[in-house]
DNA sequence: TGGACATGCAACCCGGGGGTTGCGCATCGG
DNA sequence: CCGATGCGCAACCCCCGGGTTGCATGTCCA
């Protein structure tokens, strides 16, 4: 059990990377409100080159973070929620952790100022 | 309202860049599960040098994600849970983009194959 | 079939991040 | 007062990520 919270350090660690950069958290943005879009799509509103929309794309694939399909002469990209709430999971056991030793040396404090 | 979305988007990227390192992320689960530690201490484990550890504590600080206060001689780290919020909130935020978005595809697809 | 439109691939540039070493300064404790 | 402990600062090295340009390939459509 504590090798897989081991795992789960590998595993988020990468993923907050690729959330880690505006360009890539903007890309996630736009999938999550206006769904599956294509490459040219997405490069429209980025004020930045089809390429390096494309390299964000595929970090954000290699993370599993999104997904592609090609369709006819287009290829479109959509988002794959799993990893999310591996990150959202790993947020939240960390605020749960911090609060458990916060009460822990709250109580310790106490129990030494008689 | 919008404007302040976008605001938390260059809020939000800098904090995901914070957490997407392999040392910084073990840095915070450590604070987060044996409370506030001085350099030295949070050095001993991590398999590198002080320096490192401090440039990696000072990178954590620049995004809020970790306070500091010096007690005698050594300088004592502490998690700060407001930005990890922040963070939450933003992969909630993004999670229920995307599944309203879901939604409103699955409804056109299915209007459309009559 | 010919010309748009959507991509893929590769070479190239540049700046910053992550890590280390060496040295100097303050604080503790006997 | 002196040695040990805990840090801060700065110089240096190396690699990779983020962007761009140029060219080739695959699809669509009139």
């Amino acid at each position: 059990m504590s090798s897989s919270r081991g795992g789960a350090l590998r595993q988020a660690a990468p993923l907050f990377a690729a959330l880690g950069d505006t360009t890539r958290l903007s890309l996630v943005r736009r999938l999550s409100t206006e769904g599956p879009l294509p490459i040219t799509r997405l490069t429209d509103g980025s004020g930045m080159t089809r390429q390096a929309v494309t390299r964000h794309l595929h970090a954000l694939g290699k993370v599993g973070l999104v997904r592609n399909a090609k369709e006819g002469r287009e290829r479109v990209f959509s988002l794959d929620l799993k990893r999310l709430e591996i990150a959202q999971q790993y947020l939240d056991n960390v605020s749960a952790q911090w609060d458990a030793a916060a009460a822990r040396l709250k109580a310790f404090v106490e129990d030494n100022r008689s």
